[in-house]
DNA sequence: ACCTGAACACCGTTCAAGT
DNA sequence: ACCTGAACACCGTTCAAGT
């Protein structure tokens, strides 16, 4: 019973967040929907941002962590819908993704561990398909970033409406991934 | 007289900004900054967002306003400086550029004008460089947007801290603005 | 037309106290 | 070890009033 107070806590800051942005997420709401007072969150958390960041963390690994696409597929399809995977969860959940990639003042653990495992999957995925010649070669780090900074930046350019203003001509995030992608069959490295 | 207080107030919330964050833009202390009383602001705009959303689409006109860098360089070149220049932007300013790609519920004008203008300047680099032949070919507006994915994408996940966790084998954003171009060169357009 | 000061309903956080 | 209720210093916004 003593941890699920803390993971009810969580799992109703989430809530709150995806129903009415970062601004419902007040201590005093939490703490009504998880039937406790509005500080009893500070037993579990330093404070707002701490509780926050649980939630950041939880959300990321849960994104990172999803099924790693059929086993046995062209690594560069493993690639991309990964990235597809990546862009779609943004755009579904707008404020987790916010909340992920914004302001953490002291750093959180949590939130770090889950970074880098998100991290380390990817250039997994980037390393078979350089080995299979269908990525440019170079430090898989660094093209991990490349891919990764395309979709960031696609879903959230999208996200803020900066990407179409008007309907015509314009991409989706989930195009641009793939435009990207296009540009790869150009420079393959034949190794 | 009646146009500065409007100013003052925007000239000092982006200066609260830039010292303390977002949470330091109250709209008593930009009052006490400005010299008025602390709800002076609301004769000059409907409420706090409509404050920042000036000051978001001040910070956006000004930056994609700058030099069109050497008139007579080569497009690609013009490109690229351009990039450079808005992550250099991003990571120069932290601050103003969440802000401009921030939440924005009731769309503001000032800010939407300007936006408009920057992927205007934007488009037309491209098109300069897509006709040397340094860019591939296609819906220039696409292209624009792929390259300014990339380069907001990298400049954000930097800020975030998400980009680069140990200082071995990763990249800056300047970086990876760079390998995109290099794969540019991959799939010329011939014409 | 522009500004002020008081007031209202909120919020994060602290603290003394309870089991 | 976990929780509560009162309290404190804030905040955005509204409103009646002043020039």
């Amino acid at each position: 019973m003593t941890e699920s107070t803390r993971e009810a806590l969580i799992f109703e800051a989430a809530k709150l967040l995806d129903a009415g942005g970062p601004a419902a997420v007040t201590l005093r709401a939490v703490g009504r929907a998880a039937g406790v007072s509005h500080n009893a969150p500070y037993k579990h958390f330093a404070d707002k941002e701490d509780l926050l960041a649980a939630v950041a963390g939880r959300e990321l690994a849960r994104q990172s962590g999803g099924p790693p696409s059929a086993p046995n597929a062209d690594p560069i399809d493993d690639l991309k819908a990964r990235m597809h995977g990546y862009v779609r969860w943004a755009l579904r959940h707008p404020e987790r993704f916010r909340l992920t990639f914004g302001r953490w003042t002291h750093a959180n653990d949590e939130l770090g561990v889950a970074a880098t495992d998100a991290r380390a999957g990817l250039v997994e995925a980037v390393k078979a398909a350089q080995a299979a010649g269908q990525a440019p070669a170079g430090d898989p780090e660094r093209v991990a970033a490349l891919v990764l900074a395309l979709a960031h930046g696609a879903a959230d350019l999208a996200l803020s409406g900066h990407l179409a203003r008007d309907g015509k001509g314009n991409a989706s995030p989930e195009d641009l991934v793939d435009d990207l992608f296009v540009l790869f069959t150009g420079s393959r490295n034949p190794g």
